[in-house]
DNA sequence: TCAAATCGGTGACAAATGTCCTCGTTTTCC
DNA sequence: GGAAAACGAGGACATTTGTCACCGATTTGA
């Protein structure tokens, strides 16, 4: 029913074959065009998403305007608003599609009823969420104790290939850096090899 | 028995007051003297530990043998290394007092049997990890989109009281900057005013 | 108590980064 | 298919931040 998802979910768990119907039979899945928001500042975040194929991003804006991403998410990853879905208080972040994309997602009431009658389905999402926060504390450290340079190499090195795939300018975004000052970083870069 | 832990639990969670007896006979108290560290690089970090008084921070240091700072955990909050502890890994962290300190350790076991045995204190441990995981992902934004000043100023306001007690080049380690720029903050801050 | 370490401020200079601009190419989407 | 938007590079200049060196005051700890 799910390809992409009844894989990557047999290959990360040991749930059994009907365990995962009963998991697919709660998904709905959707397809997003480029541009496409599944979440919008001031909204709550009702549901659990996993990424099928394409790309999403999770960003935020300031008051004067400027967008500023938190994160990307590729197929084979979850996007979710971690407090607006848990408290249920309004997001300040939207998420978007970079690419045109598909997408499965849970409301909120089965995924919980999913988590309560399936450990090994519970087991798994406390896996990913503990990567998560690990990932978090990481990248606050390289945030206060790496340079812009250090920043980008580091991204390469934990995402390779979604360079290729995300513009430079949200990439520079990501890093929190202008997409000028990026810019000079990769100059640089290519003249050294 | 520990008259700052116990009013603590008791503030914030529904626990009973068996339960807190329960909780506090699994709880090995420790003074610490200002530098005393209680986890350093390379080890696991076996303990939960509850800060009585006093101040510890958390940080880590780069190969040319920079420190920086990731967290200061005052008097009323947790210190632990969520990765090494959950893991079992070697942690990559250095946790010491800032200050002679109270703290109260538990070991992992216990602690677990702790949670298992207690719903109110399972509950209560979960909302503390979940309000770390959210001020993560805000220092994430923070620094990727705020200015040292707007840092600075978020840090004040977030954590009044703690800026008198800390030194000030450990608040810019823990900011992301020299201390010669934050000095620079403050200065054009007090001719402001 | 007192020598040593820590701490914070400051100036001079260098390096990194931001801002503003233009330009040519590529991509998008009616 | 073609106009419009998005994209990335680069130059010029301003601003921010880092680095280094020095100094005096305060704190620490034996």
């Amino acid at each position: 029913m799910f390809p992409e998802f009844e894989s990557y979910l047999r290959s990360q768990t040991t749930v059994t074959r009907e365990e995962l119907q009963l998991i697919c039979s709660k998904a709905v899945e959707r397809k997003l065009r480029r541009k496409e928001a599944i979440l919008q500042e001031g909204e709550i975040c009702r549901y659990k998403t996993f990424i099928s194929s394409g790309i999403l991003r999770t960003y935020r804006t300031r008051e004067e305007g400027s967008e500023h991403i938190l994160q990307f998410m590729p197929e084979d990853t979850w996007a979710v608003d971690p407090e607006s879905y848990n408290e249920e208080v309004r997001s300040n972040y939207f998420i978007d599609a970079l690419e045109d994309s598909k997408i499965l997602q849970w409301a909120k009431a089965d995924f919980v009823a999913l988590l309560n009658n399936i450990p090994a389905f519970k087991n798994f999402s406390e896996k990913i969420i503990s990567a998560n926060i690990y990932l978090n504390r990481q990248r606050v450290f390289s945030s206060i104790s790496s340079t812009a340079e250090e920043k980008y190499d580091e991204f390469i090195q934990s995402y390779p290939g979604l360079f290729a795939r995300v513009p430079l300018h949200m990439v520079a975004s990501y890093l929190g850096v202008t997409r000028e000052t990026l810019s000079r970083i990769r100059h640089a870069q290519t003249k050294r090899d």
